[in-house]
DNA sequence: TCGTTATTGAGACTGATTCTCAATAGAGAC
DNA sequence: GTCTCTATTGAGAATCAGTCTCAATAACGA
């Protein structure tokens, strides 16, 4: 079975921590390691929920256990909600979002860590993990909306007179 | 008067725009101008309310139209809500944010910045803005919780047991 | 001063996440 | 296997930040 490793690290460490193994917390385990790339909570509940009954406050509890025990990392990409990813031990990675489409890319960027770490020391902080998204517009994007803009482009402007 | 050169670019962006210049939309810059480091909308909200009637639609209105002409930075730095801080042009800066305390530090790197524009173009991004924020432990919070933690420390587990 | 229409205020609304608490069910002891 | 203890679950209520609605107000150009 895929993830062997990364689920043993899962049961170890809620037994470790006086917890129990439970079907609602494997098959959560098994639906975020089943996807690629990001995910928010409300998905992984229904997707869940095709084939068991669980509730979205189990889901929220436990994509939390699975963030403390390292092996998902919750982010706010979007505006509102948070987006989780399954984490790969040692494929730190960072993130670009296209500010017109959500769409997300991925880069990894050693120069950018190392230089991450040294700043956070530099400062008395140890570092525990870091967040950095860069927002833009992507070649998709960039084209398409070429002729329109001349404003904030993508949402609408708190100023009423400019929508007319 | 202090920050007259934000302020007249301000009132021109407004008018630009065909829109008005008016009390609440002076007030809400000098306030958050007048503020040094990060504040969110309620706090801003209330300290105006001291002295004079707004409201909270017309402070999240327009902080967004502060946002949209480049005065004024939103982010997540904390959990729930977003932080306001006035921009200086030229003097882009990211965050390092203790995990215990909430403390924000600024920082400054030019080499970071470099290379995020140079990750951006080598995918096809146009960048407009990034978020760099670091999470750690402080100095002063290291030394508090040196005996103390073997978890997630600073927030509750999501494993019950854990808090008997 | 007048008229047009952008802006405001109050409160309703939304959407994501967290909380509550009674019912359920792991898992160690026997 | 059965018992017991208590961690976990489910359903829905609660929260919280932020957004929307719409009638009343007030900029500002004529």
């Amino acid at each position: 079975m895929a993830n062997q490793v990364e689920r043993e690290i899962f049961e170890s460490y809620v037994r470790r921590n006086g917890g129990r193994v439970t079907p609602e917390r494997l098959r959560l385990f098994d639906e975020i390691f089943s996807q690629h790339g990001h995910i928010d909570a409300d998905r992984l509940y229904r997707a869940i929920r095709q084939d068991r009954k669980i509730s979205r406050a189990t889901v929220y509890r436990n994509l939390e256990l699975l963030v403390d025990c390292g092996l998902v990392r919750r982010q706010r990409l979007g505006q509102r909600r948070y987006l989780y990813e399954h984490v790969h031990p040692g494929q730190a990675h960072d993130h670009l979002v296209c500010r017109v489409c959500d769409r997300v890319v991925e880069f990894m960027s050693p120069a950018i860590s190392a230089l991450q770490r040294e700043i956070a020391r530099a400062h008395g902080f140890d570092p525990a993990e870091h967040t950095l998204k860069i927002s833009g517009i992507c070649v998709g994007c960039a084209s398409e909306t070429e002729v329109a803009a001349t404003g904030p482009s993508h949402r609408r402007s708190a100023l009423r007179s400019t929508l007319s």
